[in-house]
DNA sequence: TGTCACATTGAAAAGGTTTTCATAATATTG
DNA sequence: CAATATTATGAAAACCTTTTCAATGTGACA
């Protein structure tokens, strides 16, 4: 049916041995030889059946990246970056999507354990730990962007407490002490530390904690108005909104703007990843921003390491992150 | 090293023929058989060789989606559309990004080419119609969102000359004459689809055609800004803009307002896409709506239906859009 | 001339599955 | 009871590569 190597070899009178030889750049091969299979490949229209060689070198060259969904656009950089040192290496990177749903992400695992990628990323696990770590002591796992408690995968992420910390802080050295934080009801690992790091801000500050002030929500824009009217409609109501993502504390901005509130003056913001809309918005958001590229390039590097070391590392990564100050904290 | 299905076959006292037929749930199997594999599978935590099944089969149940980059998040309903329909009959979408270079683009091609995956979707090619068609007339390819002239390869898209041709003909209704358009200086079809249904709207109405009004930029925010500064420092400015895209528009209208504009009266404006972040802008930005889920949903099946077919089918879907008015036309 | 090193080559094995084919055992039919 | 279906099974072929191993041919060297 569809032409392979045995074609190929027939066409050009030599042995398939060659023609893989050829194809594959070996030396000690004859000039001759190397002419007369291109020639055959070209005329015959050959590709190489990655199936039947990925079979036997048992190797794919291929990663999974594999996240919850494409919607939110800060992946696309963390891509960027894993892409850039999988490409170095002569690796391509795919992506697939769990929607959320676990089941959905152990069924991409399953192209791991069967072989089908050589690794695999997960942005953002939806599985327990537990789970994870059973999976990274027979497979390439690594994890990026969000760490797990009690997890021995390798690891790149920022430390979102910290990160947390500084945006509380900052907002305290404006002048705050009424601080608002609308964090998400679904608790990913990062959004947990982000709010320890609020706690911790405000310890540092001597200023006691108020848990009328944490706003539970979800993701999307419309919760992040939802957090901020509850907010303001406190009796005392918070001076200075500390939102887990940008998304949110955009929302929670519209609804400010709404409302007549001076962004900037009456009411600070802070939110969280740099997304391209943050700084498209009028006001301007202050947000922390994320080393996203840089993540997605280590964790790829370190993966490809362990998939030939003899030890893999199992080590949590750090990178550093930074404050990006704009209108919606007055600067 | 790893365990294989012989593993299987010897601890559970079978052959690897009726573990094969176990693991793929054939008929003509023992009770007893049945219970055997399966506990010598979970006792040996077997999962079995893609790449062998793969080859055997010549088929990996995998479809390639391949995207400029997971930036514009409106690709995502896209995307869940495809996984729906691919799901629902046992097969994976796997994503890769181009990064918008062409010859990237056909790298990945290759794992088509090269039997790693069933099918390609092409979401906004950048390789041009003549080495597409030649590729479609051996491989399940199919594009989607996106057409290219004189393409012969199963498209899903939208009519995008028509939906240009609505959003300026509603601004029109709305007693505006003078309409600006923003749009992109590299050319996609859909921008110049849009670019015709905008002449064509002012041919309905006899506006004559100044060029002028029409600016060329790209698809960024800041571009946006730029074409509407562009625009409104005009001898005579529009009193109307369409963006061929939400993110120009939401550029465009950060202008607008920084300048103070009263958009929705001295100014309105036509967005197109319906992003999260279009009605979350204040003003909200009314825009063209294209049914993104449905047209990944279709694509797949007729994409499916051509993997069986004798006869591919290389027709062009078109499904239909439809306005969403908001704030910024005044509605 | 004989020996050796080296370059080039092909036959065949290996990688892990599914599937075909033949066989044996059992059940059904007349 | 004989003849025929039916069911359950395993051996081996097939899928397409890469790689090992042995073999051939060539040139260099003593």
């Amino acid at each position: 049916m569809s032409v392979t190597i045995k074609d190929v070899a027939k066409k050009a009178n030599v042995s398939v041995a060659t023609v893989s030889r050829v194809l594959n750049k070996k030396s000690n091969v004859s000039e001759e030889a190397i002419k007369a299979v291109n020639d055959a490949v070209e005329s015959l229209g050959y590709s190489p059946n990655f199936l039947g060689r990925d079979l036997r070198k048992s190797e794919t060259r291929r990663i999974l990246a594999i996240i919850a969904s494409t919607e939110q656009s800060f992946y696309s950089d963390v891509i960027r970056g894993m892409e850039a040192a999988a490409y170095a290496q002569g690796y391509d990177v795919l992506i697939a999507t769990t929607q959320n749903d676990p089941n959905h992400e152990m069924h991409l695992l399953g192209m791991l354990f069967s072989r089908a990628v050589d690794g695999a990323v997960l942005l953002g696990p939806k599985l327990d730990a537990n789970t994870i770590n059973a999976l990274g002591e027979k497979h390439n796992i690594a994890m990026c962007l969000e760490r797990l408690d009690n997890c021995n995968v390798l690891t790149v992420t920022i430390d979102n407490v910290k990160a947390g910390r500084d945006a509380v802080n900052y907002l305290i050295r404006k002048g705050h002490k009424k601080i608002g934080l609308i964090t998400t009801l679904q608790r990913s690992q990062s959004s947990i530390d982000r709010e320890i790091g609020y706690k911790l801000a405000l310890k540092d500050n001597d200023i006691p904690y108020n848990e009328e002030y944490v706003y539970f929500g979800g993701y999307e824009t419309e919760q992040g108005m939802t957090g901020c009217e509850y907010l303001m409609n406190l009796p005392s109501p918070p001076t200075a909104i500390f939102a887990i993502s940008d998304m949110i504390a955009i929302g929670a901005m519209n609804y400010a703007l709404s409302k007549g509130y001076r962004i900037g003056k009456d009411l600070m913001f802070m939110g969280f990843d740099n997304i391209a809309y943050s700084h498209m918005f009028v006001p301007h958001l202050s947000t922390v921003e994320q080393p996203c590229y840089a993540q997605g390039k280590l964790v790829i590097e370190k993966l490809i390491e362990n998939m030939k070391a003899e030890n893999p590392d199992h080590n949590l990564y750090t990178l550093s992150h930074s404050l990006v100050l704009r209108d919606s904290t007055g600067d």
